[in-house]
DNA sequence: CACCAGGTAATTC
DNA sequence: GAATTACATGGT
C-alpha cells in the first residue's frame, strides 16, 4: 500500500489499497458513528477528531482533515491496513460454500479496530435494539457528555466521553437520553472501570478466555456483546458474536440442529478457526443483505 | 395494535 | 441446569 501525505491540505492519499470497500466496511453494523455524506464518502468521529474518508476506486482512498502523525498513530490500525484480507478470505473460502457466497457479496469488509471504551458502551446499547436507534443513543451520549470538537456546516461534533466524563452521570441521566432499560448497564460499566475492577488497557494482552469472562462481569454484557467487544476493539479475529442474524444463517446453511447460542459458538469456532470473527461479519452482512 | 430490533438478567420449572 | 419472561423505545 502506497501512502502520499499532503500536509498543506491535511490529506492522506492511499494507493494500491486492496480488499477494501468503504461502504461495506462502515455500514455493516460494526460501527455506529460514521455518516454517509455522498457516494463512497463518509464522515466520522474517531480518536477525538472529525475526519472524512472517500474511496475513489477499488484501490484508492483519500482521508481528509488528517495529518501524517494522526494517520500513523490511529488510522492504519483502525482500518486494519496491516492485515492482508486476501489471505483470510482464501482461508475461509476453502471452508464452505455459504461463507464463499457471503464473501462474494461483502468481500470488501474489514474489521475495524475501534476504541475499547466507546465500543463497550456502544454494544451494551445494542442489545435487543435496532441499528438506527443504537446510533441515535450513542450520539445522544456523545453530545451530552463528550467534548465539543468542532462545528462543521452548522453541525456540532462531539468526541465520545471518557470514563471520567461519565463519572457523575446517573442511571436517570442515561434514561433521559432514551437508552431505555440499558441505563443501569451503562452506569455499571462506567463504575466498573472507574473503580479499577476492570482495566481495559491491561486487558489488551489478555487471552480470549480471560478477556471474555472479565468483560462479562459487567451487567448487560453477555456472551454476544463480549465477543463483539473482543472482535471490534481487542483485535482478536477468532471471537464470533452469535446474534439473531448469525443464528438464522447457521440454521439455514449449516445445521438445523444448532439452536442454542453456545452450540453455535462452539461449531463456528471449530469450523472457521482463527478467522471466525471475520467470517461472522461476512455472514452477518450477507444475511442482512438478502433479508434472510 | 401486535411485533420486531446485532441480548441479557431474573425468574421459574 | 435448561427453558421462559420482562425489559425501554421507536419503527412498521
Amino acid at each position: 500500500m502506497k501512502i502520499i501525505y499532503n500536509e498543506a491540505k491535511q490529506e492522506v492519499i492511499l494507493d494500491q489499497v486492496s480488499d477494501f470497500d468503504i461502504t461495506q466496511t462502515l455500514t455493516c453494523g460494526q460501527c455506529f458513528r460514521w455518516h454517509e455524506m455522498g457516494r463512497h464518502l463518509f464522515r466520522g468521529v474517531v480518536f477525538g477528531r472529525v475526519i472524512d474518508v472517500e474511496q475513489l476506486d477499488d484501490h484508492t482512498v483519500i482521508f481528509y482533515r488528517v495529518d501524517r502523525p494522526f494517520f500513523e498513530a490511529h488510522l492504519v490500525d483502525y482500518f486494519d491496513f496491516g492485515t492482508d484480507y486476501r489471505v483470510i478470505k482464501e482461508d475461509l473460502i476453502e471452508r464452505d460454500d455459504a461463507v464463499k457466497q457471503a464473501i462474494a457479496h461483502g468481500g470488501g469488509i474489514r474489521i475495524l479496530n475501534q476504541e475499547p471504551f466507546e465500543l463497550l458502551l456502544s454494544f451494551i446499547i445494542s442489545g435487543n435494539n435496532n441499528i438506527p436507534r443504537i446510533a441515535k443513543s450513542i450520539e445522544a451520549v456523545a453530545s451530552a457528555y463528550g467534548s465539543l470538537i468542532e462545528t462543521i456546516d452548522g453541525k456540532a461534533y462531539y468526541s465520545f466521553p471518557t470514563p471520567d466524563q461519565l463519572e457523575t452521570v446517573t442511571v436517570e441521566d442515561y434514561r433521559q437520553l432514551g437508552v431505555g432499560y440499558r441505563d443501569k448497564y451503562l452506569r455499571d460499566a462506567v463504575e466498573t472501570i472507574l473503580e479499577g475492577r476492570i482495566d481495559l488497557d491491561r486487558l489488551l494482552t489478555a487471552d480470549y478466555k480471560l478477556l471474555k469472562e472479565t468483560l462479562m462481569l459487567i451487567k448487560g454484557v453477555g456472551s454476544k456483546i463480549a465477543d463483539c467487544v473482543i472482535l471490534f476493539a481487542f483485535k482478536n479475529k477468532s471471537a464470533f458474536p452469535v446474534d439473531t442474524w448469525v443464528k438464522k444463517i447457521i440454521r439455514t446453511y449449516y445445521s438445523e440442529e444448532l439452536t442454542k447460542n453456545e452450540d453455535i459458538l462452539k461449531f463456528a469456532s471449530e469450523h472457521f478457526g482463527v478467522h471466525a470473527g471475520v467470517a461472522q461479519q461476512y455472514l452477518f452482512y450477507y444475511a442482512r443483505k438478502i433479508k434472510l
